[in-house]
DNA sequence: GTGCAATTTTGCACACCGTGCAGGTTTACG
DNA sequence: CGTAAACCTGCACGGTGTGCAAAATTGCAC
């Protein structure tokens, strides 16, 4: 999981001629990533998630299955990449010293200043448009996020290096917790009149359950429960 | 995941001649269920859970492969439905009242007077005996408690019925990922000397692991990090 | 006990998944 | 241009999970 373009070892560390001159390998290897991820955003807007194969996406991003599977190990794969681009792209700016002695709240200003991409929401309402709760689809959501979490907690690993694992995997765990479900109290009201184009409200409202979500972490689930 | 024995709707709600009297119908459902589980147990202590397939399992049971996935929906659900066995019977005695205003400390001490099954512990020892970390087996454990937590979330709003979805979805997950943290650290000090019968101590290393990671919740991951 | 209906087991077929392997194609570089 | 490395592709294989229909088993009434 979350294996980014890593086909072979590459020229890594062979100290290649000049990072601003990509060469045709790594821009190859560039179009066919978003070609697979462009294919399967395609059909995940137009068929239950959980109904798209691996035969289809590599057919549509015009690549053998083989390649496919060269690329990412599975369908859930592809997802947990895009999700832990973004997220990536949220926590560069954690040091020890931002995150400090409340590495929660800490995480949540990330959030809040931050802000969700609006491709990320797009995602979520794609993958939940056709057939919200099937089995398969909460199945799939669930291994994404677990799969998140995971990253989340190597990430925390590498940002706070002595710490407790228990605490390191907890936190991770919970956190991204909060992501999947603020997303799914955020679909819930959304499929009330279903618009094709998300409004600034829904970024908003997706912010607020996520802070509220963050703050039960923060007080240890003592808020008022109902 | 985690559906019981329920091949088909079966007789409830008939009203049954005498709950008492079984019949042959249910017992064998019972001990097919327990021999599906007993020859998972064993292959699991033979050889890396993640090479244990559905036809060996079956075989071992004296069932036919069709047969296993009337019972369980795979390998994975085998181990979901075995733990949640176990945290039921932990978790009947959650009233509301119990809960209060302060489910995580609750919790904890609910998993300090119920106490940690040996058998449950069996299957962490088991399960990682051969190739612990690998990938193949990482990603059964994940799916087992991601499971779980499922599971504990459903309980949770059986509790807390008019709780926030949010407040019990992080809940849930949290708890599960102190569990999942916990057997990580107990086995990772366990595999130095490596003893086959598990000794007391080693259950009270158990325990306390899991306290310290259900504190760290309690507090909002506040504590000494490092 | 005999027969019938409901339930359960089983075998079979099918689409799909993920991986090793070998051969062909493209790219890098001298 | 030529060579070596990296990459793509097709193929085969074992494994998964499910629908379906034919047995086999059980419950129940007579």
């Amino acid at each position: 999981m979350l294996d980014g373009v890593t086909v072979r070892p590459d020229s890594v560390g062979g100290g290649g001629p000049d990072p601003a001159a990509p060469g045709r390998r790594e821009l190859n290897k560039v179009r066919t990533r978003a070609a697979i991820v462009g294919a399967l955003r395609e059909l995940v807007a137009e068929l239950p998630a959980a109904d798209v194969t691996v035969d289809q996406v590599a057919e549509r991003a015009g690549v053998s299955r083989r390649t496919f599977f060269n690329y990412f190990g599975s369908i859930p794969a592809v997802l947990s990449a895009v999700f832990a681009d973004h997220a990536a792209a949220m926590i560069v700016q954690l040091d020890p010293e931002v995150i400090g002695d409340d590495p929660v709240t800490a995480l949540r200003g990330l959030t809040r200043t931050h802000g969700i991409p609006e491709d990320l929401l797009g995602w979520f309402v794609a993958l939940n448009r056709h057939g919200a709760d099937t089995d398969a689809t909460v199945l799939l959501e669930r291994t994404v996020w677990a799969d998140l979490a995971a990253w989340l907690r190597e990430r925390l690993h590498d940002v706070l290096p002595g710490a407790d694992p228990l605490f390191v995997a907890t936190l991770a765990s919970a956190v991204m917790s909060c992501f999947q479900a603020t997303e799914e109290a955020w679909l819930k009201d959304l499929d009330v009149d279903r618009p094709e184009q998300l409004s600034p409200a829904d970024v908003t409202r997706f912010h607020d359950h996520l802070d509220r979500a963050l703050g039960l972490l923060a007080d240890g689930w003592r808020s008022p429960s109902a």
